[in-house]
This record gives structure tokens, sequence and C-alpha cells, in this order.
DNA sequence: CGGTCTACTGTACCGACGGTACAGTGACCC
DNA sequence: GGGTCACTGTACCGTCGGTACAGTAGACCG
């Protein structure tokens, strides 16, 4: 660490991999170079290969990092959402709300989904990046999956629906929407799909219009 | 041409682009290097830039192929679901219907959406690749939008929806759910999404049920 | 005080790939 | 027979991912 260390609290290591996350949202993989990084972080080649055997461990590392700190922001939402209400269906609605407000608030288009870039380049990536994908998105699935089986047993559905499907639509929208929004360069375009869905949920298990 | 024109139907360019759509989809765009793509098809590398000025060249070239090929085939989805309707709710849920069919009816996941790989990587591309991806997108909204107006004045929809949104939502879903099918791997995630955004159409603006 | 480990530096090098330059050539077309 | 089209063939360049490996400054450890 040449002669007096910048911030002992965060690791070179980490410090690469935020400016990895954030040169790879912004610019896609393939036209972020390890020189390019090394050189904003402040270290030689030996260090990067030093830290990760290639770039796909690179990308390994950078997912780990990020589907646990969505895990937890995930969890902050729902808690947010669980103090409004009781009532799974308000407090899913709730959640809902919360989510899309974020979105809203975000200052440009979001920068874009690590899952769904990995997933357009499927032989660059080890199988470790597309299982870590595969289990994020599963994960997710299984969360919201559980809360519309709950709902749905206080609220029979207006209409008959796969709850798994239904469940796998919010990150679908998340992920379509941020395409849109960055093919069509319409920030709102996301908050929007959320609004959607919303209307969806709640057209299907309210009972009173 | 070497000596003897293999099929004077189907030019070089026509086979390049051929080889090149079908690789990248499968691959990935920084996957597919142009030494492959002329030894599949046959011809040096004089050859290929004879053709194309650089790689985004040949995507440019695929993606103005592709959207005509798309556009055509929407035409031919709809035109069929004219014939079994005049109902503008109908003829929509019946176009709905038969694309849900034929997403069933493919032997594999999605191979993938070109317009989604592209906005992933958006150094590596010029302006024009993205300009197509947007101008591509903002037909499928107009082309939907139009249907949804109409129906939205005979059946007055049971919730209020922003229609342009409703519109984004299809092509929203489909490429959502060519990520998650490609990440799980599992086929049915897409049809299975139509079928829910059918189920939300129905719901929105059929009276009875 | 010496030894070991961590986290690098520095240098040299390799192969793949995108891309350039340009001269030549066979087939067809007026 | 002259020109254009659609290439071939060869040589070469810069960037980038990745390898190899020797050296070293500082921290921690007994």
């Amino acid at each position: 660490m040449s002669f007096i260390k910048p911030r002992s609290t965060e690791t070179t290591r980490d410090r690469l991999l935020t400016a990895a996350e954030m040169a790879i949202l912004h610019k896609g993989y393939a036209a972020t170079s390890i020189e390019e990084l090394i050189a904003e972080v402040g270290i030689t080649k030996g260090g990067f290969f030093y830290h990760f055997k290639d770039k796909s461990a690179l990308v390994e590392a950078i997912l780990e990092r990020h589907l646990g700190a969505e895990e937890a922001w995930l969890d902050g939402l729902f808690a947010r959402a669980a103090t409004e209400s009781d009532d799974p269906l308000a407090e899913f609605l709730a959640f809902l709300r919360i989510l899309r407000e974020q979105m809203e608030a975000l200052p440009d288009v979001h920068p874009g989904c690590l899952i769904a870039a990995t997933c357009f380049q499927e032989r660059l990536f080890t199988q470790v990046v597309h299982d870590l994908a595969r289990q994020n998105l599963l994960a997710w699935r299984q969360r919201f999956h559980a809360r519309l089986t709950e709902i749905a047993e206080a609220n029979p559905p207006r209409q008959q629906v796969d709850l798994e499907a239904l469940a796998d639509m919010l990150v679908v929208l998340v992920d379509g929407a941020i395409i849109l929004s960055k093919t069509v360069r319409e920030k709102e375009a996301l908050p929007r799909q959320i609004g959607l869905y919303e209307t969806f949920v709640r057209g299907l298990f309210s009972e009173g219009e």
C-alpha cells in the first residue's frame, strides 16, 4: 500500500468494486477496461490480478456485494411498508408505492440492472456469475410469491391468476422498464410501470373498486 | 465471388448478417468475433470490411433488417386476430392469445432481444444503433396505444390507467420476461407474462365477470 | 530483533481481436 | 475492352485481457 493508507476503512478491493460497478452500469462490461479501472483506483495491473483472477471474477464479486445490499434494501422497504398497515394487501400496496416513489426520486434514468447486463453476454462470464443472477431472481420470486399467497388467502382474486407468475411480473417489469427507459431516454418509464403493477394488484384483490 | 456463386439469391452480405444475428443472440456481441463470422461464411477479413466499415455497422444492418421483419410479423399477427372478431377488445385479446401461443411454441428459451442487448453496452455502438432501437420501441408504443385508445372509448376502464404506459407494458413484459427466462432457464416465463397481461387487459376493460 | 504474511509495484511479455491499407483478380456488364 | 463489383491476400498496428515473476514496504508476531 504505497506509503500512506488513504482510507483504512475502504480497502483497495472495495474501491475497485465500486469503480467497476459504476463503469459497467454506465458504459457496459466490454467497454470497461481493466487499465481504466486501475488508473482510477491508482494501482498497477499486478495489483488488480492479485485481487481478481480475471475480469469475470470481478463481476462475481460485484454481484455478490450488490445482491447482499439489494436484499437489505428490500427488507428496509418492506419494514417501512409494515408500519403503515397490518393488512397484507395494504402492506404490499404500500411497499409498491414506496418502491415507485424511490424510482421517481432518481435524478436520471436508472443506470441499469447488472443481471440483465450479464444475461445478454452469456459466453463472457463464468457459470458462477450466471448462477448468482439466477439465485437472485428466484429469491425475488419467492419473496413476492409468499406475500401474494398470503394476500390471495384473505382476498380471493377477482380473476384466476398464477401467483408465481404475478410474483415474477414485478421483477420482469422493473428489468423491462429499465431497458425501455434507457432506450427511449424517459426516466418516468420505470415508476409508471410499477404504478401499473399497483393498479393490477389492486384490481385483482380489492373488493369494492 | 471465388469461382462458383453458392446461392445467387442469398448474397454474402445477407449470410454475414444471418450468421452474426444468430451468434450475437446466442453468445453476445462482445463474444462474437469477426474472424469467427468470416470463417463461417467463408470469406476473408478484407471481404468483411468491404461490406461493413466496422463491427457496429454490422449491428446497424442487423437491426434494420430485423426491425423490418418484426413489423411485418406483427402485422401478420394483427391480421390473423382481425379475422376472429370486429370488436377492438376481442381483437386485441385474440392478438395477445396468438402472440402467447407463438411464444409457447418456441422450442427453447427465446434467444433474446437485440434491443435489450444493445442497451446495456452503450459505448460499444454508434448513435445510429441506439436511435434504431429507440424508434422501434416508440413504434410498438404507438401501435398498441392506438389500439388501447380505441378499446377504452368503447369499454370505459374499470380503473384509471395511463394508456401509453399500458401500451409500453407489453414490450416491457416481453423484454423483461426474456431476461427472466434466460436467467432462470424457464422457457415458460415469457408466455406466462403475456398471459398475465391478457388477464390485466381483460380485467380492465371487460364488463361482466 | 528476525521472520513471515499481506498487499501490492514494476517489468516484460503473449495472443486475440478490431481495424487499416492497399495491391491484385476473376466475373459480369455495357 | 474498359469499368465496376465483390471480393482475396498480405502485412501491419494498437488495445486489451491475461501471465509470470522478482522485488518490496509495512504490519503483525513471537
